[in-house]
DNA sequence: AGATGCGATTAGATAAGTCTAACGCTGGGT
DNA sequence: ACCCAGCGTTAGACTTATCTAATCGCATCT
C-alpha cells in the first residue's frame, strides 16, 4: 500500500542513504519487481519521482503525506508508552498498525491531550512539531574521552533490529542520558562507553544507530 | 475484508433480524455476488455457516472474532469520547477504522486505563465485559403514559442514520435519561415523549432504534 | 576490453475483493 | 395452480498487490 512505501521512503531518506529501489524492497520485505510497479503507480499519483540515476525522490505532496504518517506513528508511540505503559518495542509495533487508521482529527486531539510532545519515545522528532537537533552526530563518530547526551535512537534500528530497542532501553540508553566514550576499537569495530556507572560495549553498527549531542 | 463482514453479521444478529445475504450486502454497501463469494471464503475459514434456509450463522470461532472487533470498537469509542472529547458521530466513524488496527494488548491496557467501562457511549454492551439488560424493550413498543429510562441507542442507527446519533445526543436522549411517553400516534406512526421539560416527537422507525428499561 | 555482478525491468501467474449482466430457485399471493 | 418478485448464484471482467523467472543495462574490477 502506498502509505507503507511513503513511510519507508521517508525513514530511509531521513538517514541520508541513497534511495534505490532495491534498498526499499529489502526494507519492506517485498520483491524488487513489486517495488517497481508500486513506484510506477505512486509516480502516477504524483507522490514520488525518480531522477536519472534511478534514485527515488518524494514530491512535495508525497513528502506531506509521508510526514503525516510518521507524525501519527510517533504520536501514537507516545500515547502507547506514556498513556498505556507499553514498552518501546511493543509500542512501535502497535503504532505501525495504528498510524494508518488515525485521522487528522484524532491525531490533533491526541497531540493536545498528550501535552504537545516534541519527539517519539526514542527521541525522533515529530514532523511538523519539531526538528532534529542540528548538532547531533552518530555515537559511532565520537572519539575516546568525549562526552555526549543521547538524543535519539534511529528509526532504522526499529526495522533492522527490534531487539536493539529493548536492549538500549534496558541499559538506560534513553534520550537525555549522559554518556562518556571510554575506548574505540577500530579493529574489532566496537566502542566502549559508560552511562552512569554502567559500562557498555557496542558494535560500530549499533553505535551508528544512536545519535548524540556532544557536550 | 473478513473483519468487516463479521462485524456486520454480529450487529445484524444482535438485532435479531433474519440474516440473509441480501441484507448483508445492503448493510455493507456491496453487491450481492460479492457477499456470496466472501461468505464462501469465510465458510472455508470456518467462521460462518449457512443453514438450509440460506440464513447466515456465525460459528464459535466466527463469533469470537466478531466479538473481539465489536469490543475494540466500543472501547475505542469510549476513549475517543471520554479521553479525547470527540462527539458520538465522529467517535463512531473513527472507531470503525481504529478497531481493525487495535491488538489484544492495546485493547486490554486501554480497557484498564479507561476504568473498565461496561458500555460504549450510546450504551451498547462491550462483549466479554457486560451484557445488555434482559428487561429492555424498544421505545417504540411503549404505550402512552408509561415511563422508562433510555438504556442504549442501537448500533443499527449508526449505519442507517448517522445523523440520528447527533440528533439524539443534542436532545439529551443519552443512556440513563428518564423519559415519559405522552402519546402514540398509530396512524402517523409517531411517538411523542418528554425527557425532563423537553418534548420530542419521534417516528416509529426512530423509536425502534432506542432501547429503554421501563420503570 | 571483457567479464562480473548488482540493480531494474519485463513477462506472466496468483489471490483477494470487487463489479455488472444474466440466470435459476422458491415461497407467497392471487 | 400459477406466476412473479426477491434472493442467491454463475459467469466473466477489472484492480491492486504480490510472486518467480528471465532479461536488460551499466559500472567497475581485473
Amino acid at each position: 500500500m502506498v502509505a507503507h512505501y511513503l513511510e519507508a521512503i521517508y525513514y530511509m531518506w531521513s538517514e541520508g542513504e541513497p534511495l534505490r529501489s532495491a534498498r526499499l524492497a529489502d526494507w519492506l520485505g517485498v520483491s524488487r519487481p513489486t517495488v517497481t510497479v508500486a513506484l510506477r503507480r505512486m509516480a502516477g499519483y504524483g507522490m514520488v519521482r525518480m531522477n536519472r540515476r534511478k534514485e527515488i525522490e518524494l514530491t512535495a505532496s508525497g513528502r506531506r503525506a509521508a510526514e503525516a504518517i510518521v507524525r501519527r506513528h510517533r504520536i501514537m508511540e507516545r500515547w502507547l508508552t506514556d498513556g498505556l505503559g507499553l514498552d518501546w518495542v511493543t509500542a512501535d509495533e502497535e503504532a505501525a498498525r495504528l498510524e494508518h487508521a488515525v485521522s487528522e482529527v484524532v491525531e490533533r486531539r491526541l497531540y493536545e491531550v498528550l501535552g504537545r510532545p516534541t519527539t517519539c519515545p526514542h527521541g525522533n522528532p515529530i514532523p511538523g512539531h519539531s526538528k532534529s537537533m542540528p548538532n547531533e552526530v552518530k555515537l559511532a563518530s565520537l572519539k575516546a574521552g568525549s562526552r555526549a547526551a543521547v538524543s535519539r535512537v534511529s528509526e532504522v534500528a526499529e526495522r533492522e533490529a527490534p531487539m536493539l530497542l529493548a536492549y538500549l532501553h534496558e541499559r538506560g540508553l534513553t534520550p537525555g542520558k549522559e554518556v562518556g566514550v571510554d575506548e574505540v576499537d577500530g579493529v574489532a569495530r566496537t566502542i566502549r562507553i559508560h552511562a552512569g556507572k554502567r559500562v557498555i560495549t557496542l558494535s560500530h553498527d549499533t553505535a551508528a544507530k544512536l545519535w548524540v549531542v556532544p557536550s
